[in-house]
DNA sequence: TTGTACGCGTTATCAT
DNA sequence: ATGATAACGCGTACAA
């Protein structure tokens, strides 16, 4: 019970509740001595700040809140909290995590956000945002930076990793290669509204386009929903199915994910397709994993992006200006065993 | 900004602060037109609950704290992570999330946490906590849940898994493929406090002797603290240095986590050790990816776990009694493509 | 069913 | 340097 106030902490070290808040906050303006004695009591009591009423006084919520479009539990989530959570934590600042699924979601999310007292700021993590969010988003008064985020209206700052150039790059691997025939295959989104990572595979089209891949030497395999699978594992096999079952089956392909792509790889073996040199597969992320069974992945960041985003919230929170509001992170090709040489027709 | 108060919502629909209050909050004694009424004058002026004020009045926060002993962005913590928001946020709570590594912060937080009005239930996961902590824990008047937590005193209930069990059927499994020789590997830690997934070893050490290894036939292999390393993959050479070096090098090991088994299999397969021919390994935690690269583990869902453990969190807030305050998940061995006989001498 | 008035624990302004 | 005192926005007895 949050028994012990400040005022008790006043008593029992024989000041007023003021010189104790100030005291205890480290202002200056407070003699030394009771000072001490104030931070002595304080101890003796066990006494902490209400942070609540702190709030209330203040108006500072010395919260953040962090917007996923994914689950907490994935690779690129989770490190993006845990980016957040590093730079905000040392700052006093609490980390909210929320995940948003539907369009729905979304709207009361945003509905609610323009009144809301209740975060310093926002950062939305891997949204395309629609007109009217962005137009909310904008009139918030608190700063709000975007974090992988496609659109950028209406946020004060943002990270975002530099997607055509990582999609132009794999695609030109590819073609080195010798690859006539290349396609994108997607993951099954957890919502029913696409968020930034399903751009890549516009990127990757338009990548295929620039560089002389015509009609069908250029695919892409939507996965649609999740919720249209049983299990991962179902995902997977689908997928599977349909780019064996494609009238023009690509000898390359570039996924989603690590996590994705290394499940389809392994079940693509299974079918007897040997990888890499009957099909070649470059993933995205470059987890941990993704090293240990040697996939050619594209490599990104998220920690240092998510803690580039969190500075970029303090630094706004602070009333300070961004000389650089938005940066793009270049991501890097990391040439690994599952690609080689097109097979010979 | 928090601009529109309650207050300004109670003008604007011609009734009284407190009606306000009830009808926005779907407290009953109100008429159903004045509640229209209201709700539309909230919709309109786009309020929303400070909830800190509503804090400060209440007593309740409406935040549970989650603390981890490892990274918010590993497969565990960040399941346990989903998991608890799943169920909390149905009950509109907001999820804090908080790491601690060392005995340090360990203290400070439970230091902290006694005068603390700042959260309404706390859950705790992965720690083995000391006795002060456990005792300072026994004194707080929030519920207090452990999840995967080797030490229960002081906790209101708690959720764990039968890690003895796990331990018992894996070495089982590698005593009956004939293995003599059988070894656990632990993973570095993350800080400098033991947490509950090294007490594994315990278990294994344990089972081992049980099942009539004795000696150097039931090896424990210690690879300290995380910070020891440079980089991950240098941990895992490290390992197998240690592993192949062994002057009785183990036929068969049981490896703390998923992760670091993937990645040791890979590198001794890479040191020309084929598995599960000369060497069998089994994971722990059963993830997408052990699956997708056939690693023999034992299966473990802590989503699972933490709704579980989120739920008995609400019901103790509620302050309603647990019929069940402590629950033992049961692990399942999961046989796939890692474990093998025991070569042959 | 609705309104009044006070309290929640802290910060901030203004004196002293 | 320190002490009163008025907010902060909402919940809740209590009264009407």
């Amino acid at each position: 019970m949050s028994r012990v106030t400040l005022h008790d902490v006043a008593v029992e070290a024989g000041v007023s509740d003021s010189t104790v808040s100030r005291a205890l906050r480290g202002l200056d303006k407070v003699d030394g001595r009771t000072r001490a004695r104030v931070q002595d009591a304080a101890r003796r009591l066990r006494f902490s700040f209400a942070r609540n009423a702190s709030s209330l006084a203040s108006g500072k919520t010395m919260r953040v809140s962090i917007v996923f479009a994914n689950a907490l539990n994935t690779w690129f989530d989770s490190s993006v909290l845990q980016g957040a959570y590093d730079v905000l934590v040392r700052n006093k600042y609490d980390v909210v995590p929320n995940t948003v699924r539907t369009h729905e979601q979304l709207n009361t999310f945003f509905e609610r956000l323009p009144a809301d007292g209740n975060v310093d700021a926002i950062i939305v993590t891997s949204i395309n945002l629609g007109q009217v969010e962005s137009e909310i988003l904008g009139q918030l008064t608190i700063p709000t930076v975007g974090l992988d985020s496609g659109n950028l209206t209406g946020f004060d700052a943002s990270v975002l990793l530099d997607d055509k150039r990582a999609m132009r790059e794999a695609v030109g691997l590819l073609k080195q290669l010798g690859h006539r025939r290349i396609a994108f295959v997607e993951q099954p989104a957890p919502g029913d509204f696409h968020f930034t990572s399903q751009l890549r595979a516009d990127d990757f089209m338009e990548a295929a386009h620039q560089q002389g891949f015509v009609g069908e030497d250029a695919q892409r395999f939507d996965m649609g929903k999740f919720s249209d699978y049983y299990t991962q594992d179902v995902a997977v096999s689908s997928a599977v199915a349909r780019l064996l079952a494609a009238e023009a089956r690509p000898t390359a392909i570039c996924v989603e994910s690590d996590d994705f792509a290394i499940s389809l790889v392994a079940e693509l073996r299974h079918f007897g397709i040997r990888i890499p040199e009957e099909m070649s597969v470059i993933g995205f992320d470059d987890t941990n994993v993704a090293s240990a069974v040697n996939l050619t992945t594209i490599h990104q960041n998220p920690i240092e992006m998510s803690r580039d985003a969190a500075t970029k919230a303090l630094i706004l929170m602070r009333g300070e200006h961004l000389q650089e509001p938005h940066s793009l992170m270049t991501p890097a090709l990391v040439l690994r065993g599952t690609t080689a040489r097109a097979p010979q027709q």
